[in-house]
DNA sequence: CATTGTATGACATTTTTATGACAGTTTTTT
DNA sequence: AAAAAACTGTCATAAAAATGTCATACAATG
């Protein structure tokens, strides 16, 4: 349920603070006191989140940004950046375009859980979810199951993310490659067509329990989730 | 669709930054590191919103903005000026120069993106893409389907697009030259006619809703939406 | 009522989507 | 560790929907 969220921040009672307001926000905090530590933990488990103070004894916070930006496995984790308020002139300068939003210290804890959530929601739905029901079919993102009227629906990993994007924005209308890029990540070196084949295989899957016109086609735009059987 | 938004910074990971985070917000970054080749892109295609940088190498972001407020065709474009802390006292001259509202450097991107939907809902409101109301008659952009009194109107992409277009525009008068280039896009070397045939698509579409009278002949100059009934 | 502009139905063509098969991978089972 | 099962992404092809044009019917105008 709770994303992992690693904080590095070399002032032990800002740490603090912010590892027990994310554990009460239902987050699973982990603690680093410097770069280095944080990279042993990094290469243990692959955080959810990085939370980055931009001053760090020995290696910068955005020198490890950096660092970070260009590992593969460690590319798409989003980052926000504390700051002091006396730095931030020399913030934007090193501001890599890597970091997803910064925070000015002193700030409100609350701020800083809005705004991990506000990222969570665009870049990766399911680690901030809770089970969603649209029109008796029930998706819970922790059990990874989806059930309608009882019984469980099986269907493969990706037609389960897609179901759950669509559930999660219902009604919009999403093009191919939003949908790619939503789905399967940024990397999309992958064919706007995939997506038509995922489609179908998530539309059999629902079949069996009469949900499959659920999912509409929106000819020249892309594919559409929708309540509303009738259309 | 989305909105074209020039931004003219010299900083290139500030630019990159924030043209990232235009592009995730659905609108359509342009990028300039210099007021010259802001020129130049402008001479090109003129953009719906400019954000421009106080300070400039060459030329300030102050004599770009009052340029640019003073040419015919750029006059209407609302402008978002950045400028850093240290200069905030300045910037009104800024505001006085014809821009629309400031950010202070370092700002964060979800401001910077709310500003501008601020902005362009009160300048342009057909730039963002939100749901109009005419008569009963309710065409939501997002996701991409026309109601009235909750039942859904069936039509094709063309047949949406030219309602989209005429719902922006209401009671005004359109050659069918003007309604190509508007819906249809610039190259069209399509025949005039073929609108006709498209309006009348759309007027059966609508008829199931008995709506089909909005669309209105003018005879001898082209077509008009109108809300009004009687005329 | 003749002229000019518009509405409409039909149709061939083009564009877009659905679908089944397949080969390479990864995961699970044995 | 080997075998079996499940999952992926890509293609080729079938199927469906949308498009633009045309010929003809219809309506407005003077």
């Amino acid at each position: 349920m709770g994303a992992n969220i690693l904080i590095v921040e070399d002032e032990e009672s800002i740490l603090e603070l912010i590892a027990i307001n994310l554990h009460q926000s239902g987050f699973t905090p982990i603690r680093a006191l410097n770069a280095e530590y944080a990279d042993k933990l990094i290469h243990e488990a692959v955080p959810d989140f990085i939370i980055l103070d931009w001053m760090l004894p020995g290696m910068s916070g955005i020198d490890f940004a950096k660092r970070l930006r260009s590992n593969t496995s460690t590319k798409k984790i989003p980052i926000i950046m504390l700051t002091a308020k006396s730095e931030e002139e020399n913030m934007i300068k090193g501001l890599d375009s890597g970091a997803d939003d910064y925070l000015t210290k002193p700030f409100s804890p609350r701020e800083l859980v809005a705004r991990i959530k506000a990222i969570l929601r665009r870049k990766a739905p399911e680690l901030i979810d809770e089970p969603i029901q649209i029109n008796k079919l029930h998706l819970d993102p922790t059990t990874y199951l989806v059930k309608s009227n009882g019984t469980t629906l099986q269907m493969g990993p990706t037609e389960f993310r897609l179901l759950h994007f669509f559930m999660k924005n219902p009604d919009r209308v999403f093009s191919r490659n939003h949908i790619l890029d939503k789905v399967w990540g940024n990397q999309s070196d992958i064919d706007d067509r995939t997506v038509d084949v995922h489609i179908k295989r998530l539309r059999d899957s629902l079949t069996l329990a009469k949900h499959h016109k659920l999912i509409q086609t929106v000819r020249g735009i892309g594919y559409r989730f929708c309540e509303n059987h009738k259309q």
